[in-house]
DNA sequence: ATATATCCCTGCGCGC
DNA sequence: TGCGCGCAGGGATATA
């Protein structure tokens, strides 16, 4: 997906564009998302006015002061937007149309259909499937150096897709994953259980990696947008990931990439290093 | 319990 | 220009 800064991104545009706003209307283009959208949907928003855009992980949380909560997740492909209603004429893969009284439209559209979209209510945050084995979020202090330094003394695969799973620490993906570990200068093939002394730098590297892709409107790939219909900066920014080939911007040595996972992993085998460096005395 | 593989789905870029 | 292939930001599930 999306990963935690295009996530965030998306909150915090939907957030000034739709909070208080009530709902008038709501179209199911198609409910065969990655787990099907609940009949009840469409029913159980209209007339509800939203209150409050949250995150958790990498699930948005539409508040609306019924009660319930709109769950959505944008999957690999998708995105939420904010609109005028004016004009619109639904695009393939438009599949959620929620219609505000102030004439504009939020608009949910995933080609790849994994997202997700349900409904919940007050309070389900720690019960609901989706959300209930979730770990703690980068951004926040429970995601201290001795949380992951003790998280990682039991994982002996390679700390790359160690990073990705969702139970250890949510919101980092495959992009962010591999751009966390350049910036603390650790390889992605290391095992996560030797670097528990090394937590509190990664902790560190993957809150600014997120931070910084935050403040620059997330990485815009192919499919996502923001709430107002715009990319982000930060694959600008990338130090690794999709750089296989080309130079390091810190030393010039040729950036390497493989599979963990199967997922794509890059790294700068000088400044990412298999083996410790040897101290100089 | 942890670690890979597989699958879900569509679109795009690449090599031929 | 067209076609087949591999790959893509996620994650649930099935196997070892």
């Amino acid at each position: 997906m999306p990963e935690l800064p295009e996530v965030e991104t998306t909150r915090r545009g939907l957030l000034s564009a739709v909070k208080g706003q009530q709902i008038v209307a709501v179209t199911v283009r198609r409910h065969d998302l990655r787990q099907p959208i609940p009949k009840t949907f469409a029913k159980t928003l209209t007339g509800t006015s939203i209150t409050n855009v949250r995150r958790r992980a990498k699930y948005l949380l539409i508040d609306l002061d019924s009660g319930h909560i709109l769950l959505s997740h944008l999957g690999m492909s998708g995105s939420f937007t904010v609109r005028k209603k004016a004009g619109y004429r639904p695009k393939t893969h438009d599949h959620v149309i929620i219609e505000l009284k102030n004439s504009k439209l939020m608009v949910f559209h995933d080609p790849r259909r994994f997202g997700v979209m349900d409904i919940m209510k007050k309070g389900e945050e720690a019960t609901h499937l989706l959300l209930k084995n979730l770990g703690p979020e980068p951004l926040e202090k429970d995601f201290s150096p001795r949380y992951l330094a003790e998280q990682l003394t039991r994982r002996k695969g390679p700390i790359k897709p160690v990073l990705m799973d969702q139970k250890l620490v949510v919101g980092v993906g495959n992009i962010y994953a591999s751009e966390a570990l350049y910036l603390c200068g650790l390889h992605p093939s290391l095992p996560a259980h030797k670097l528990a002394p090394k937590a509190p730098e990664m902790v560190n590297a993957i809150r600014a990696t997120l931070r910084a892709a935050i403040a620059s409107g997330g990485s815009t790939l192919r499919d996502y947008v923001g709430a107002s219909n715009e990319g982000g900066y930060f694959q600008h920014e990338f130090k690794v990931y999709g750089r296989d080939g080309e130079p390091c911007f810190a030393c010039s040595t040729i950036i390497e990439t493989c599979t963990h996972a199967g997922r794509s992993t890059y790294w700068c085998p000088q400044c990412q290093p298999i083996r410790a460096k040897a101290q100089k005395h």
